[in-house]
DNA sequence: AAAGGTTCGTTGGAAAAACAACGTATAAAA
DNA sequence: TTTTATACGTTGTTTTTCCAACGAACCTTT
């Protein structure tokens, strides 16, 4: 069955047999769901019941302020998973709100049972658990990353910053970036057309090349 | 023995009974150690084989420019924990600088043994692994906050932010942050003077009120 | 008590970023 | 094909932040 293989093939399931996983699937109520364009998937304080794991598409999560500004968002795309603030067991509830930004395929997994193992914790949910771990281990690097890059002092430094992140992240000089100008200065936490600006100065100063959302590191800043 | 009672007190031996909780002393070879301060722990890629516990003390995880600037910074306080890098199995190095800024105590155990169980993933080692990473959720969360703070417009909005979180945090409008001036300000990723006019301007227009690191929130901005 | 060091607020000029407005290119819809 | 909408770069002005310098307050050390 296509939807098997298309699990098996998940970081959460690493290191895990097929009949360990195929165990799992009704434990943790293993779904496929499709959320389309501009489908809203939660609203600020809404339970989290699910976690979601991204097999095709782009969710955000945004949050505001009071008066209705964008304050920052985060994007996840395939392989990532949203709705881990539950995990932590001190929110049970999003923080921001969560939108399909595109058609989006997620595989559905019950995020309560996933802490919670079901018979005397049986070893393939453990496994599941130090796969789940290694993963939020890793949004953390992610996280303190985007911190480095909007902590530098000129928006120069943030975008070139950011930019040779990717670049030692993909270990290739020439790469796309999954935003667009207006994405990438909410990331930055920059003002567009300043950003717009500083991207154009950057590549007649020779430092990059870019089009549209591809880029090319000529030489470090 | 007085070390034992600490230990069981820790977040991450939360559920444990104490007959758990002494054999996994041996395993995770659990240790206490103390740092003087200005002692530094771990250099920029150097391996990670222990993670600490903060009993008492500041640690400080440092990432500085090629030119030596410093970029960003995060401490580490009581209950927290440094060096979890390596559990995603991603990095195996510190990417930043470890040093502890006062006179510190930690308890010390080994950071491989954590996420590879020794004897047929036993129900106690499994227990760890989900409060630990009920800790690394937590700390995401955290990170999240720090960048919904940078990432306000102003440095007024900045402060403001990172104020009220304080606040709902403690669950009050009067509270001492961790941070003296000029720490405050590599943590909102500002000048350290900026800040200080900006702190005042607060005080006069009535939003808050403070005098060196304790804090008292007024109104809301 | 004096000396030295550190932290912090203040100020004015320099630099950077935000903001508003507009033109162009491109894609989607009519 | 024309219309409409969206994304992006550009420019000039306003606002904010940085930067450097300095003085006051407060510790610590001798």
């Amino acid at each position: 069955m296509e939807n098997l293989k298309t699990i098996k093939k998940l970081y959460l399931f690493k290191n895990l047999e097929d009949t360990e996983i195929t165990a799992l699937l009704r434990c943790l109520s293993v779904k496929f769901v499709n959320f389309r364009e501009r489908k809203k998937i939660a609203g600020r304080l809404d339970k989290i019941e699910n976690i979601y794991i991204i097999i095709s598409g782009t969710i955000r999560q945004s949050w505001y302020s009071d008066d209705g500004d964008l304050l920052t968002s985060i994007d996840f795309h395939e392989g990532e998973i949203v709705g881990l603030e539950y995990l932590s067991g001190y929110r049970k509830t999003y923080s921001g709100e969560v939108v399909a930004i595109k058609e989006t395929q997620v595989v559905s997994l019950d995020s309560f049972r996933l802490l919670n193992p079901c018979n005397n914790f049986c070893p393939r949910h453990t496994k599941v658990i130090i796969n789940t771990f290694s993963y939020l281990s890793r949004q953390n690097i992610k996280l303190l990353n985007r911190i480095k890059e909007i902590t530098m002092p000129t928006t120069k430094k943030k975008v070139m910053t950011y930019l040779s992140n990717v670049r030692s992240l993909v270990k290739s000089n020439s790469f796309d970036i999954p935003y667009n100008r207006q994405e990438l200065a909410n990331y930055l936490g920059v003002e567009r057309s300043a950003l717009s600006k500083e991207l154009s100065d950057l590549q007649k100063e020779g430092y990059i090349k870019f089009h549209k959302n591809h880029f090319e590191i000529k030489r470090l800043f």
